[in-house]
DNA sequence: TAAGATTGTGGGTAGTTGTGGGTAAAATTC
DNA sequence: GAATTTTACCCACAACTACCCACAATCTTA
């Protein structure tokens, strides 16, 4: 049985090299579908990390921002802000990915990085980044996290 | 699958010399399919800043402001307007547009400039311009802008 | 355990890209 | 129709990027 395309799940610790390069694990890089043609759309996340979508993934999302008419002033600023810091970037012959200078930077990213599979696309962290926005979900009210079990079954 | 044409995300810093031309980021030319002639349309976006259309996109707006009836007198402000400030510009060797002097008055234009991919065009702001629009979309009530995450899965 | 294959990391180089300015053709003005 | 301004096209160069090769560390397999 092989694993569903497309699909990312564990944890990765790489460095960033000084070119703004990270290395894409080679697991998530075997589950890759060959119409992804070695490219992912990198982008902010909703934390302080960065998202990288298979690029068949961002298309999907790209499809739903072009429906959108550009004559209502809240689509027009979803549409920026969604379009806005998203790249796309191919991987090279080492699998290796290029971050931007201002994704970088607004990950917080050093020399280690954290790489986390999140099923749909991955996320790249900052390993102190990551312990605090770990501490600032156990303060969570409990209730939330339990709304969720309705939906999910593990 | 291969990479949708005439699709531009990304945010990019350009300058405009004093000829009145800026580049045009060159993954966005990339991009584009050859039946644009190099050729954009560029024209008064809804907020402070110029927008750029690959000519086939903009023929499709053509298109269906054809269809709109001069007997309405809605309609004829919107066509109108719509066309009056548009104008066809074809990038150099260098990959540089020109500017129209009226244009880049209504953008407030200075030196550096930012083009940001908005899926199907693109929109070339002055820096502080943009700032500005964000601080506006930061005070909206956010329960549209919710409602918009709820049809489009990040 | 040893040999081979794969994976992660570093760096060099050729080609590309962004920006300025020059010149000749075209358009405009007087 | 000549003079002046404007526009389109070309060249040059510095900075940057993509691509390639090398090698060490790790994992796989016989």
């Amino acid at each position: 049985m092989t694993l569903t395309n497309n699909t990312f799940i564990g944890e990765y610790t790489y460095s960033l090299d000084s070119k703004g390069r990270v290395n894409i694990p080679s697991k998530f890089r075997q589950t890759l579908s060959t119409d992804n043609q070695n490219t992912f759309v990198i982008t902010r996340g909703l934390d302080s990390c960065i998202w990288v979508y298979p690029l068949v993934q961002w298309k999907e999302i790209e499809e739903n921002l072009r429906k959108l008419s550009s004559l209502s002033s809240i689509h027009r600023a979803f549409v920026r802000n969604t379009a806005r810091y998203a790249t796309p970037s191919t991987y090279d012959k080492q699998g290796r990915i290029n971050l931007t200078p201002s994704l970088i930077n607004f990950a917080s990213l050093e020399k280690d990085v954290l790489i986390i599979g999140m099923v749909n696309k991955m996320e790249i962290w900052d390993p102190v980044q990551l312990e605090k926005a770990d501490k600032k979900i156990e303060n969570i009210n409990p209730e939330e996290y339990d709304a969720l079990s309705d939906r999910i079954i593990l």
